[in-house]
DNA sequence: CTTGACCTTCTAGTTGACTGGAAGGTTAAA
DNA sequence: TTTAACCTTCCAGTCAACTAGAAGGTCAAG
């Protein structure tokens, strides 16, 4: 399989597959006698690991360090077993986090439309007047630097 | 307050307030007349909010959008609670999908602890043995383009 | 009245994760 | 055989979110 098939089959661009190569996300790939990278099947599979991972937050490095740790080449699995307990860790407390953000959203978002039920007025907004206040969020201790596995969640 | 006090008190450098203030993050707050910025607890309240939001990654424009809509001359309230909605969505959905990431690590780490008790033979990894396989991860659609609303959750 | 901590603006650099484009080689179909 | 769609490398640019540093003004303590 050539890399335009690699990246029809996984959603993932020629130069972004060429640049997790670069930053050694994914194993040089063997060569057909043009030159061209050729791929196979287990390529398919760690691209999309690549990409649901990254999809959840993951950064490119962190991906990296789960890729190799599971790797043949890994020793220290002590090392491995605490990486990928840090990470679930990590995840755990973000996901905490995220549901107050929701349920504070959702509260909002709740009293908002009660209060557009309500009246029909012009120029007058509920969300606006009890506001999203500062107050809506009650975050443990947010904020915390050690913020857990991801970095992206946007589009 | 002056900017370092406002500094002290939510954790972000003078430098970073002053980047949110030039990208219209936080109000411009009045000045002394030295030309010092004069800030009150309002700003800390609003800061802290922007620092939570961040922390869950959403990004600085996203905070801003709700910010924005949230304050006294906004207008289209319709649209505040769209927008309040759709993130919550978003944010929903990535809770699913990083639960699945969470109990797929879980599941991998689970399995190799139970390896590692049974046999404590040097140069020998159960992680790295049953893997973790690509296959440990079974998103719905994951690596979704409409990835939630967050892209930091990284220290 | 000087020293040090704090403040101001400005410009420029960094990091992560790409993305675009130039200049050229390869392959498959018509 | 030519053409279009692919592929190659290399280098430069982008975007978000800072971060660093220079050059200088302010203020409170000693």
């Amino acid at each position: 399989m050539r890399i335009g098939q690699l990246a029809d089959e996984t959603g993932v661009t020629t130069k972004t597959i060429r640049y997790y190569e670069e930053i050694g996300l994914l194993p040089a790939p063997a060569r057909q006698p043009s030159g061209y990278r050729s791929y196979a099947g287990a390529d398919v599979d760690r691209l999309d690991f690549v990409a649901k991972a990254k999809a959840l937050g993951l950064s490119l490095e962190e991906i990296g360090d789960i890729l190799r740790a599971s790797s043949p080449d890994a020793v220290n699995c002590a090392h491995v077993v605490d990486l990928l307990t840090s990470k679930r860790d990590e995840l755990e407390h973000w996901i905490r986090d995220a549901e107050s953000l929701r349920d504070a959203l959702n509260h909002t978002i709740q009293a908002s439309r009660a209060g557009l039920d309500e009246s029909s007025a012009a120029y007058h907004c509920p969300v606006i007047e009890h506001g999203l206040h500062e107050r809506a969020l009650h975050l443990d201790g947010a904020a915390h630097e050690v913020t857990p596995a991801h970095e992206s969640v946007r589009k």
